[in-house]
RNA sequence: GGCCCAUUCGUCUAUCGGUUAGGACGCAAGAUUUUCAUUCUUGAAAGAGGGGUUCGACUCCCCUAUGGGCUACCA
């Protein structure tokens, strides 16, 4: 490895809400930069006008910034290789298309969009390149005069890489090994449009990544057939000899059937594939986000790290720190992998159960104020304790804990029907004349006094306890009834059971 | 169609020529729990197929099959 430093991008399109695949390239990228002590930057790759969606490079920066991914140059942080974002920078370009136009590298087209695509269709396989150029409508076939009048007259063109036939061309791959390509599958790629005046990714994304002294290129496989076309530019422009390594990341697949992972896929299965909640400016259509639906950004970035990277032993909870003192891309595997959002949902639990029930029952404050209740945060702490191991969310814990909050107002029918013998109301009658002696409320106070009554009077221990949990959270479930007597109070836990008392049938 | 990449339990993966092929998610069963969960234990579950190379191949090579990506004046 070279003994430049570690300077990494991670470069997208602001044409949307980040996909994941895209945020695990952007970890990927981080954890390595980290890992040697280089930098991170975030480029804005706009050169495609048509497909610009307004507010996605603010979408992308706040990401990052929930997921705990830092730059150390870019657009929103600025730095010695600014501007950062493309679409500023289009003189840069013209300079170094220019330069290969007069080295003869790469010369005009006229051919329009239209005209290229009656060709195509027309010949089957159709390929601008060495083989039809001298056939098509360019500067390689007109003379200097001809080409300056058809300029003068206003005629719109492009500019294309000229590609030498059948030569071996050998991208290197830090994940892949070598990759060899014969420089005849390649067409003469457009490098600057017409139609906006700006370059395309692939020379925009050389010239970048030389100036900006790029050191890797971490990004995903579907870059893997245009990398033959990066390393010839690299070559025309004379900068070989300080060309990024590459690495070419394996693809997040779906979790059934075939294809890349796609936002329906998200939508079918119900998990979100973008970080944050997404509205469409144009459509008004709202995507889910990780974010939103209560998932623990340091969940997401560990299970993300994992989907096709593993530090080699069995160890599958990584902190940040953990994961950039381990990562490396020699370890990173080669295949796709489907996207296994259960697991996701298994990290989240588990970080979960990583947080103290005070933090816990701080998220869960706001749910239980838009469910019109106040609870203080002592209380709810309590509660939280009681039943978070049985959480995936936040959102869970309604679920798990609203009657703690809110006494039933209906009793599960299968329970009363199982539980609810002829002679329960008599025994739970009893039962509130005994707790209505006491002060004394803990959970462990109560629980003996309750069983010494039932092992005094020989009742049936499984029948009052299953009617008392009726009683008190109106179903068949819940933590130890006696730490829900505990929450609940003297007066609350005797007001219940008198309601199903004189309630149920 | 052409080119490139890939291929170990259902899924994510370990293994870098010699292992009873390991772990995790999910699934099933049992235990605990007077409830529902949790937790714990156990179990089922894999080297795509065919050729080589080798004393020996999941591991190296070739072919086939399958999957994926690319094939735009999109990135």
């Amino acid at each position: 490895m070279s003994l430049k430093k570690v300077r990494v991008r991670f470069a997208p399109s602001p044409t949307g809400p980040l996909h994941i695949g895209g945020v695990r390239t952007a970890l990927y990228n981080f954890l390595f930069a980290r890992k040697y002590a280089g930098d991170l930057i975030l480029r804005i790759e706009d050169t495609d006008s048509q497909r610009f969606v307004p507010g996605a490079e603010e979408y992308i920066i706040d990401s990052f910034k929930w997921l705990g991914i830092e730059f150390s140059e870019g657009v929103h942080v600025g730095g010695p290789y600014a501007p950062y974002r493309q679409s500023e920078r289009k003189e840069v370009y013209k300079k170094y298309v220019d330069r290969l136009l007069e080295a003869g590298l790469a010369y005009i087209a006229f051919d329009t969009p239209e005209q290229l695509d009656s060709r195509r269709a027309e010949v089957s396989n159709f390929q601008y390149d060495a083989s039809t150029r001298m056939q098509m409508n360019n500067s390689l076939v007109h003379s200097k005069e001809e080409m300056q009048s058809l300029i003068d007259s206003g005629m719109q063109y492009v500019v294309r890489i000229k590609i030498e036939p059948n030569q071996d061309i050998v991208v290197r791959d830090l994940i892949r090994g070598e990759v060899h390509v014969n420089s005849s599958i390649l067409d003469d790629k457009v490098l600057y449009k017409s139609a906006d005046q700006l370059p395309t990714y692939h020379l925009a994304n050389i010239v970048d990544d030389h100036l900006m002294e790029i050191s890797h290129v971490i990004r995903g496989e579907e870059w893997l057939p245009s990398a033959p076309l990066h390393v010839l530019l690299y070559r025309y422009f004379g900068w070989e000899s300080t060309m990024p390594q590459f690495a070419h990341l394996p693809l997040l697949l779906k979790p059934e059937g075939n294809g890349k992972l796609s936002k329906r896929d998200g939508d079918r299965l119900g998990f979100p594939v973008f970080p944050l909640e997404w509205r469409d400016p144009k459509t008004g259509d709202v995507s889910s986000g990780y974010r939103e639906n209560g998932y623990l950004p340091e969940a997401v970035v560990n299970f993300l790290a994992l989907l096709g990277w593993n530090p080699g032993d069995d160890k599958e909870m990584l902190s940040m720190e953990e994961l950039i003192a381990l990562f490396s891309l020699d370890r990173c595997s080669k295949s796709g992998a489907k996207f296994d959002y259960k697991k996701g949902i298994w990290f989240n639990h588990q970080y979960l159960q990583l947080k103290s029930d005070e933090e816990i029952a701080g998220l869960f404050l706001p749910v239980l104020e838009s469910k019109g209740i106040e609870a203080d945060l002592n209380k709810t702490s309590k509660i939280v304790g009681l039943v978070k191991e049985r959480i995936d969310f936040i959102k869970d814990l309604w679920d798990q804990s609203s009657f703690f909050f809110v006494a039933p107002v209906g009793y599960d029918e299968k329970t009363v029907a199982k539980r609810w013998k002829p002679e329960t109301p008599a025994q739970l009658t009893e039962l509130s004349s005994l707790l209505q002696t006491i002060t004394d409320f803990s959970a462990h106070n109560t629980e003996k006094l309750v069983k010494d009554w039932i092992a005094e009077k020989d009742y049936h221990l499984g029948n009052i306890m299953n009617a008392f949990r009726l009683a008190l959270v109106g179903e068949s479930k819940g933590p130890h009834i006696f730490d829900i007597v505990e929450v609940l109070g003297k007066e609350e836990t005797i007001e219940r059971i008198q309601k199903a008392v004189n309630t149920i049938e």
